[in-house]
DNA sequence: TTATTTATTTATAATCGTTATAATTAGTTT
DNA sequence: AAACTAATTATAACGATTATAAATAAATAA
């Protein structure tokens, strides 16, 4: 499963003229099995064992080769740090305003709020985000237990 | 219209004993009569001819007094700086992709999502994010009027 | 009113994520 | 192998924002 997207993407950045580099295979390959949606610095701690010399800029470098290929999706969150999501299949994101998690979850398109969005401004729409908060089940349970 | 907003949203803070300084004050007045989003820097260039000596950490500071009142609402995108809305009616934004500007619409609640996200992911929700993004007309006229 | 307390502002330094730069290294082509 | 080019590294710079501490202004007490 894994292997095929890994297998896949580097298939794309082959025919795209980009060179596969060890770091940038590291980098895909904690992406796509790592299942979450880590930061740069996540990323660039998790391969510091395997590339001790690696630059953090190395890292921000092949994120964004990778975004720019179509091959990931970055997550941007204000004053806090970037998050980089594997693409497979379309989804949205839930996250827990207490622990930061971030999950996926499915949703048909809003392609009606395109719409209307494009129909009232007079925009060319090209996408739109869309991004559920709330306290997840770990976090909920834990206010419980320390509530009064 | 924007006199009555004024007053109420003093009022709120004279409630939560909060001092009306001139700085506040002209900053709370800028938000709402400019009808826009500023960044903390575009308010804090619009008002320094009539307080030369005012600290961009004042504009910084206040902005926060205001969101943490919930008089204000800040729109943060990834690296760039954040936006302030003015809290009026709900309303979601559409941004231009290729000068920026951001533009109000409507849009009937989005319960649905939220109610779908809650029972897939367990989590307890409450609110979402949902920004559309495109070209706005004048940008798209440029394009057309440069394309071969 | 004057003195005292407290909030706010100012000036400035620090922080943090990210990007730019230049030198070095590694991969590719001839 | 030599030459060329892309990628990596080390490090400095950047820009938005926040922290700090001193100065000032507002509110309250005397
Ligand atoms: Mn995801
Ligand atoms: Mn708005
Ligand atoms: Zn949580
Ligand atoms: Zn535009």
């Amino acid at each position: 499963m894994s292997e095929l997207h890994l297998k896949n993407a580097l298939d794309t950045l082959k025919k795209t003229g980009v060179r596969i580099t060890p770091q940038r295979h590291a980098i895909l390959e904690y992406l796509i099995e790592s299942m979450s949606h880590p930061t740069a610095d996540d990323i660039y701690k998790a391969l510091e064992h395997r590339f001790p010399n690696m630059s953090v800029a190395t890292v921000y470098n092949n994120l964004r080769v990778f975004r720019e290929a179509g091959l990931v999706r970055e997550l941007t969150y204000g004053d806090n740090a970037s998050r980089f999501d594997f693409v497979t299949s379309k989804h949205y994101h839930i996250i827990c305003e207490s622990c930061g998690k971030i999950v996926d979850f499915h949703y048909p398109g809003l392609d009606e709020v395109e719409h209307l969005a494009a129909h009232v401004t007079g925009f060319k729409v090209n996408s739109h985000r869309l991004e559920v908060y709330g306290i997840c089940p770990e976090c909920a349970k834990k206010e419980n237990q320390t509530e009064e």
